[in-house]
DNA sequence: TAGTGTGAATGGATTCACAGCC
DNA sequence: GGCTGTGAATCCATTCACACTA
């Protein structure tokens, strides 16, 4: 089945199987079922099995999944079990934050690069360890160069975020995560991901509210 | 008709509207139509209007929107004309960024207690302005109490994320926002939501991946 | 003319149910 | 007995198309 044929729902839940196989082997289980694994994420089995079955077989009639083999195979489809260089604009709170955090890289990412124009920030170094020195944007196309970048996390103001965005592209990123609360146009070519923060909380909000009134109504 | 009726992805794309109709009025328009309210996002008209009609009439036939009436609505619809106050768990490199993001605001949020366990934290002072400091877990049903606090935002490491979120069901929280990368088991009752940064660069690799083969083999 | 609101039609995704395998 | 893989059936969401309104 090709790639831009399978629902992206799938592709989202997928993601969160390799999380949870992950988690199994590190309870030393090496075994599991649809059955035990939707469980764990809240699916049904079948869901499990029907999103497996877009790639393939992965499983044995009557034992079920091997932990190991099945991590390895959504790796490979996920495209993960290659590293991805992927560099950082804005070194804000935020920023700085994305910088530091150090469960990327055993998922297959490595930050190489963190830029921002703010003169009171470049020339910082976030991240210890990894020796992330803030440099300003006039940098990005070498750095991308040199690390063959395809991803960018954006996390600047919301103001700039769509001129930054439209320079990425120019310098060859192809994949973009945006955590400013605007939603950025860029080609058909290239693939957007979007985490807002207020966003988010809206939909607790909206669910609290609905909860309260239909606890409020006769039901 | 009901809320739970409503489906989720159409409340998710309601908070986008939002924010969308918010920029309008930034830019003083005060008027818009289904057609460029969807191409500002990437859906279609018609979507938009079903969307809305879920709530009942927002418009009027050959005229459009009225922004400012729309917005009043949406955030009513949200749940957000009121404010909701929010705790924060976890003060590490994430939650002290999110407890310094000054969106949230003028969104309907005020964060208005974080707290963590590590000694090395608790009396750290994260927002200036907002004069957060951190406290220990152990004041957080007091301050759940006296806010009347519905929201808690979970920034804490994986290994413990679980036990936080029963902790904070236990003390009344309704709605959870989870960074940690696991997935939490809380009551039906109980609203989760889940932003995993690593999730999120995995749908991009996906994506670029399949992109680069489909581009390799013939079309 | 420009544009909403909505039933009907289409298109996707999830669930069911079972044949086949260990 | 337990479990996968998968066509068929169901369910849900999106899009179409048009009556209606300003």
């Amino acid at each position: 089945m090709k790639p831009d044929e399978i629902p992206a729902p799938a592709v989202r839940r997928l993601s969160l199987y390799l999380r949870q196989l992950e988690e199994f082997l590190q309870q030393d289980k090496h075994t599991t079922s649809s059955r035990e694994l939707g469980e764990a994420l809240g699916f049904t089995d079948a869901q499990v099995r029907k999103d497996f079955a877009y790639f393939g077989q992965f499983g044995q009639p009557g034992i079920g999944y091997r932990i190991e083999d099945l991590v390895t195979r959504v790796r490979h489809i996920l495209g993960t079990d290659k590293t991805w260089n992927v560099i950082l604009v804005g070194a804000g709170h935020l920023g700085s934050a994305l910088a530091a955090y150090r469960g990327f890289e055993k998922k297959g990412f490595r930050i190489v690069g963190v830029f921002d124009n703010d003169p009171r920030l470049t020339g910082t170094v976030l991240n210890a360890e990894g020796g992330l020195r803030v440099a300003g944007m006039s940098d990005v196309a070498a750095v991308v160069r040199e690390h063959g970048v395809l991803l960018a996390i954006i996390a600047v103001p919301a103001a700039v975020a769509q001129e930054v965005a439209d320079f990425l592209v120019s310098v060859g990123i192809m994949g973009v995560l945006n955590f400013a609360p605007v939603s950025l146009n860029v080609g058909r070519e290239v693939a957007v991901g979007d985490v807002d923060l207020a966003v988010h909380l809206e939909q607790l909000s909206f669910q609290i509210s609905a909860a309260m009134n239909s606890a409020r109504l006769p039901g």
